[in-house]
Order: C-alpha cells, then structure tokens, then sequence
RNA sequence: GGCCCUAUCGUCUAGUGGUUAGGACGUCGGCCUCUCACGCCGAAAACAGGGGUUCGACUCCCCUUGGGGCUACCA
C-alpha cells in the first residue's frame, strides 16, 4: 500500500512551504487509496518547541489534511538503539571521541590546503575505547557511488567521496536527522517520500544508511522549493509566515491548498481543483523542476473564487470569527441573504465581514467623498418625494420598489444615479454596496425607510 | 571553494523536433451598469546567451551566465 508522510519538525511555525509539502504528501497518498503519516521529527531538544507541535497540528486541521497515524521521534529512543546496536554488531558504525576542538582543526587545514573538509577517519579502528571519554556514532560510510531514481529529476548520481563518517548520534545520546528519519521510514513502511529539493543530498546519505541496514530506499520525488517574491527563500521577511495567518487574514483553506499544489504541479491549464478533483489528478508525474515564486495576488484571486462560488451556509460558518458583534443578534437566514449580496465584491473573509457590517448596523458616518459628490441639496426634493413612494411599497417585491424609484426618476427627471447613491450611503455609509433593490429587500421596509430619512436630514435644504 | 538542482510573458504554468508558443494571476483598454464588484470582450507581455546535433530546434547535447540548495554533534 502507498504511505507517504509529512514529517516537519517543530521548531518553527508550519510555513507554506511545509504545508504544501504536506498537501502533497497528503493528495498523493489519497491519490493512491494509500495512507498518510505526520511524524513530528523532535530529536533536537533544543529547538523543538510543544507550542510548534501544537501550531503545526492546528493548520494541518485547519485545512483538512488528515493524518492516518502520527508518531513523535522523541518517544522513539528503543527502536533507534535498536538499529544503531545492530549497526554495531554488524561493524558498520563506531564510536568517535574527536573532540570538538581537533574537528575544527581538521576542517580549517583541510579547507587551507584546497580540499573539501571530511572527517579523517580518526576513530574509525581504535584499538582501545576509552571509557569515560564522551563520544558521537559515526557510520562506516560504503564506498560506493550512490545512484537513485528521482520523480521529478530523474537519474540522480552522487560520488561517495562527496560524504564522510557522517554523525548519526551525538555526544548528548540523542539520535540525528538522517539517522531517525531513515529508521522511522523503514519502521512505517513508507513507500514515497515527498519532500522539498534541499534534501536531495540527504537523500544520498540516506540511501548510504538504506544500504547498511540492507533495506530497499522508497521511492522519492524532490518537490521544488518555494520562493519569495525577490526570488530568494521564503522567510520571515517574505510577510506572513505562519498558515495560521492566512487564515486570520481570512483566506480559505480551500483556496490555499488550491494555491500551494498549482506551485510546482499542474494539470494542463485547469486551475481550480476541489478536493476530488485533487484526489482524482494528483500524480507525481506532473511535477515541476524550477522553484517557484510565492504569488499573494494569486492567492487572492483563488480566495475570490472559493468566496464567490461557496454556498452561503458553508461560507457563513467560515465567516462566524470574522462578523462585527452586531451580526450576532441576526439569525443566520438574513445573514445568508446578506453574504450572498457579498459574495462577489470580497476577496477575503476579513473583506466579506466588513461589506456587510451595514446589514447589522446603522451606519454611524457618511463616507466623506460619497457625501459630498452625491448628497447635494437638488436631490433633497427627489429624496423626499421617493421617500413617501418608499412608504407605500412592498419591500418583498422588487418590481414594487423598482416602480418608486422610477416614478422618483420621471417625476423630476433624473438619472437613476442620482438617487440611488444617496439611498445607498444612507443604508450602507458608503457609496460602494450591494444594488439598491437587494439591500432593501433585505433590510426590509422600517429598518430601510428609518436610515433613508436619517441621510436625507443630512442633506443640506435648497436655497430657495 | 566543492558537490547537486534549475532556467518559457513581471508571476504561476502548458508545451516533450515542425504551434500564429496556449492558459491563469496581475497590468492596460472596452462593454455591462444605480455605486462597487462580478461577468464578458480585447491588448501589451516570454522561449537567458553562445555553440553544436538535425532538413528543421523552446524542445536533444555541451559551454557560459543567472537563480536555488547542500557542504552542522539543525531538520
């Protein structure tokens, strides 16, 4: 069975880089009716942090990535000693009591004398291990050239010169990186492992560990990284960096996911890709080689489209952290009416809760430039005159309306403009709403003529 | 420095020897219109450079240049 996992390690917030990892990790493993793992990768304690565990856990909810098992490196000490002890048994691995000092030495003359800094192989055949000296464990590293089929580059060689003794413990008698990852890999049995291209020479001394262990590698496809818009590394100063913000910026985790897996995979043009979908055309094949270039425009229009397409319902309860307190004395039959009035002009969640603020609550102010552009003293008259035509119509009937506002238009010959624009910042405060007809019919007729009358005692009195 | 990856419009990308090099975001025009959006129509915009291979290269090979990564008792 295909079994892919995510395996980011706490000591960061998870990032777009990292959940995109995830997502397709996690549409791959769907893809394939496989599973998929989160292994939290905790072996260095002096970085990890619960507050990063906890952050990580709560955007891949957030977005609905799923977890079929999930397993903390920490709690993992005895499998990894059993490894380790094995390596032992079998010669591969030995105890090294380099001090730190004599490594840094070693490495400044190999590096003066033009060559690439290796460690020497000191301790590879101690006659005597001493005992109370503090020690790491390094591998015997194969000497053999490492080749391996990758997804998306293809045939992948590296010379085993490039490599040493890499460490796999350290002193403290904690395991490391690649060491861990390589165990645990082989431990679940995953059979695809999905990561960003920066490990693409770990893989090679991973697959040197594959070969001590006598194990298969899985199969592997280095994604392309993602990266700022000044082409370098996504990082902190690239704005938001934690998922958690984009949804506090209310964007939609649809739309992100979305987003994240057109960065560097395609299927021919399409663009949006519900979760089916996804699990129906996600492939490895179509991955792209080049890095990326994170676009927040992009992401904006997705948002959009996932705002404008999303039944009011489901959208509303996206919206419930976002809407002004006001909202929450409305129930949730006049506040769909109201999303839906909304749903075309919001590109964010935080955009969509403030467009219809006005649906809750009377406007305290008049937008400054609306008002002096279209609450002129000519358009008193008409105001009034619409008003008491208001009065006597049927605001569940949009013809019924429509016929006042007509009869307003011919009896002083005006452009609909005209009036619809002092109605408008008298409902809304804005110039830029919903149509005129739709917030009426929502606002209904008391609520609706009380805001009318407020604006038109606004509007200064003609100089007869 | 060494090793590795990579290169199509500003950005995301389609393209796998013969195309007017296609789509999307953004930008700029126009239409629609009670405002703002939405929608619709249209425009500008790319094969990094140089060598090969070939009847023919965006597509294959090499070099240069640019970008990225790794080179830890981080992951």
């Amino acid at each position: 069975m295909t079994k892919t996992r995510f395996a980011p390690s706490p000591t960061g917030h998870l990032h777009i880089g990292g959940l995109r990892t995830a997502v397709f990790n996690y549409f791959f493993a769907k893809a394939n009716n496989g599973q998929f793992i989160l292994r939290i990768e905790d072996t260095d304690k002096e970085r990890s942090k619960d507050e990063y565990t906890k952050a990580i856990l709560e955007g891949l909810k957030w977005c609905s990535i799923e977890w079929d098992d999930i397993c903390y490196q920490s709690k993992r000490n005895d499998i990894y000693e059993k490894y380790l002890n094995k390596l032992f048994e079998e010669g591969k691995a030995y105890k090294c009591y380099c001090s730190k000092e004599r490594l840094e030495k070693l490495k400044e003359e190999q590096m003066k004398n033009g060559e690439n800094p290796h460690y020497d192989g000191h301790c590879r055949n101690l006659k005597e291990q001493p005992e109370d000296k503090p020690y790491v464990v390094r591998i015997k590293l194969p000497e053999e050239d490492i080749d391996f089929k990758d997804y998306v580059h293809g045939d992948m060689h590296f010379s085993y010169k490039e490599f040493d003794d890499f460490i796999i413990k350290r002193s403290d008698g904690s395991f490391m990186y690649n060491f861990t990852n390589v165990v645990d890999d082989i431990e679940c049995g995953i059979t695809h492992v999905i990561r960003g291209d920066d490990h693409l020479t770990n893989t090679a001394k991973q697959i040197a560990l594959y070969r001590l262990f006598d194990k298969n590698p899985p199969e592997y496809a280095h994604v392309p990284m993602i990266l700022g818009e000044d082409k370098t590394r996504l990082s902190k100063r690239h704005g938001a960096k934690s998922v958690l913000e984009y949804k506090d910026a209310g964007i939609l985790p649809e739309a992100l996911v979305n987003y994240l897996i057109r960065l560097g995979w395609s299927y021919g043009d399409k663009e949006l890709f519900n979760r089916e979908e996804l699990i129906k055309y996600f492939n490895l094949e179509n991955l792209n080689k080049s890095a990326a270039v994170f676009n927040p425009d992009k992401l904006l229009w997705l948002n959009a489209e996932y705002i404008k397409n999303m039944p009011p319902d489901e959208l509303l309860s996206y919206l419930s952290g976002f809407l002004d307190e006001s909202c929450k004395e409305y129930d949730k039959e006049y506040l769909k009416k109201a999303v839906e009035t909304m749903q075309a002009r919001a590109n964010t969640l935080v955009e969509l809760a403030e467009g219809m603020k006005f649906y809750c609550k009377k406007p305290d102010v008049y937008e400054g430039k609306g008002s002096k552009k279209y609450l002129k003293q000519s358009v008193k008259e008409p105001m009034l005159f619409l008003l008491e035509k208001l009065e006597s119509a049927d605001f569940s009937n949009e013809e019924s309306l429509k016929e006042a506002f007509e009869l307003t238009m011919k009896e002083f010959d005006i452009k609909m403009v005209k009036i619809a624009q002092p109605v408008r910042i008298g409902l809304t405060g804005r110039s830029a709403a919903p149509g005129i007809y739709e917030m009426l019919m929502i606002l209904g007729k008391k609520e609706s003529l009380e805001r009318i009358e407020k604006v038109i005692d606004v509007i200064p009195n003609p100089s007869s």
